[in-house]
DNA sequence: ACCTGAACACCGTTCAAGT
DNA sequence: ACCTGAACACCGTTCAAGT
């Protein structure tokens, strides 16, 4: 009986992909000859369709058209669509800018700064979401943020275990959070056609859910996204110095 | 130029369903002569498929088949695959069992009753968390479970405003957390892939990442999920009674 | 040796032909 | 009137034929 292969973007796939070094080299000097195929061009190009026309519609012809090139060339340079598509997931992870945690003066604000940078990319990607929800985080890019990350908080003070778990449920937080509120089904005027929607239900069959919407003054997105992470930050004040 | 129609399971395309009571009548009558293509038993059968073979790999020619049918026979039903899979997504939502809700005594009881109960739900149906980001919420049964928490939330106490974003703030890091965690690249063993995956990092080019994993006795998935919900639930102790 | 057009077995969706 | 086989234009992937 034959292993079945870990499936790509798992942590077993990347663990026997090249280390990220090798990876940035290759990625960076192009191929002779032909460096509109280097490895690097083909992911950026990907992820620029992505963003263009969602994971949806992306295909490989897509992509090869994009690249003056034939759907069959793309399997000289990988496995097939997913692996593509885990390093995908993994240049999406490098946009994210966390140059702030190192003015970052305690644990609190190293948290909230890697909360508004994951954020801030997310944001940019939209269509990319249901990628990064399909795909464990651990490719090169994924794995310098977290230690980039974990390092700041252990800098701080914070106890290693605290540290990990609120890394943890800080980013999961951000990833539940944007995926919903910018994900693919919600429209670019999501805050208005929700409100629109609430406003159209039945007062007798759902008494508190419009309360609770006409209390919030307006459904604004990032504020109700700085509200929940306030809530994580200031728990976990309770357990550490 | 013709209006664009609102995506299936939008909340302009909920808005225009028939409202909640009359699709559960016509979801329980079944058809006449044809009893096993009411809408209910498509649903059913296509949340099976799902479960059993996922996202990726199901589809209308392997739900027709599972249906002792055809493919076309599914446009009769429904206008086409997002909108069975929106309703697949809001049949999950109505499996969440919030009776505990009735037996809460504050509001943070009732928050973390909450939180548990979609876990244990989203876990039972890890194959369905794509469509649950891609997917906003608020079905019928979507719109009941809000009705529900947010009841017993303000019943409890809490002002309406800080009901509404709490809500909002646990559901969201309850889908981002256990996307990351059963979702469909997560192994069955995915803590013991996890584990192997960072035993064998390089200790030089992670230290941070690799003292917080170690500091971890286990990465005990139940209990990270419980910890981040702590955060949430100890935080908003701060702004209410 | 390297690349790729064309084919393969699918997919969601449509519609004309059946009953 | 209602249903559906067969076709349509795709898809990811493969491989034999080209250079």
């Amino acid at each position: 009986m034959a292993a079945t292969p870990p499936p790509p973007g798992s942590p077993a796939w990347w663990a026997a992909r090249p280390n990220p070094e090798a990876l940035a080299a290759a990625a960076a000097e192009p191929r002779r000859g032909r460096p509109s195929l280097d490895t690097g061009h083909i992911v950026g190009t990907a992820l620029r369709l992505v963003d263009e026309h969602g994971t949806q519609a992306f295909s490989l012809r897509m992509l090869a058209d994009g690249l003056n090139s034939g759907t069959a060339t793309l399997y000289r340079h990988f496995d097939g669509k997913d692996e593509i598509l885990a390093y995908v997931v993994d240049r999406v992870l490098g946009e994210v800018d966390l140059d702030a945690l190192s003015r970052s003066t305690d644990w609190r604000e190293a948290l909230t700064v890697t909360a508004h940078g994951f954020h801030d990319t997310l944001r940019r990607h939209p269509n990319t979401l249901p990628l990064l929800m399909a795909y464990v985080p651990v490719g090169p890019h994924g794995l310098a943020q977290r230690e980039r990350v974990l390092a700041a908080l252990l800098q701080h003070g914070l106890p290693a275990d605290l540290a990990a778990r609120a890394f943890t449920a800080v980013t999961h937080y951000v990833i539940g959070f944007t995926a919903q509120q910018y994900g693919p089904a919600a429209a670019p005027d999501h805050s208005a056609e929700l409100a629109a929607f609430y406003g159209g239900l039945d007062p007798a069959s759902y008494p508190a859910l419009l309360e609770a919407a006409r209390s919030l003054t307006s459904v604004a997105v990032d504020e109700e996204f700085e509200f929940g992470l306030t809530l994580l930050v200031r728990g976990l004040a309770h357990l550490a110095p």
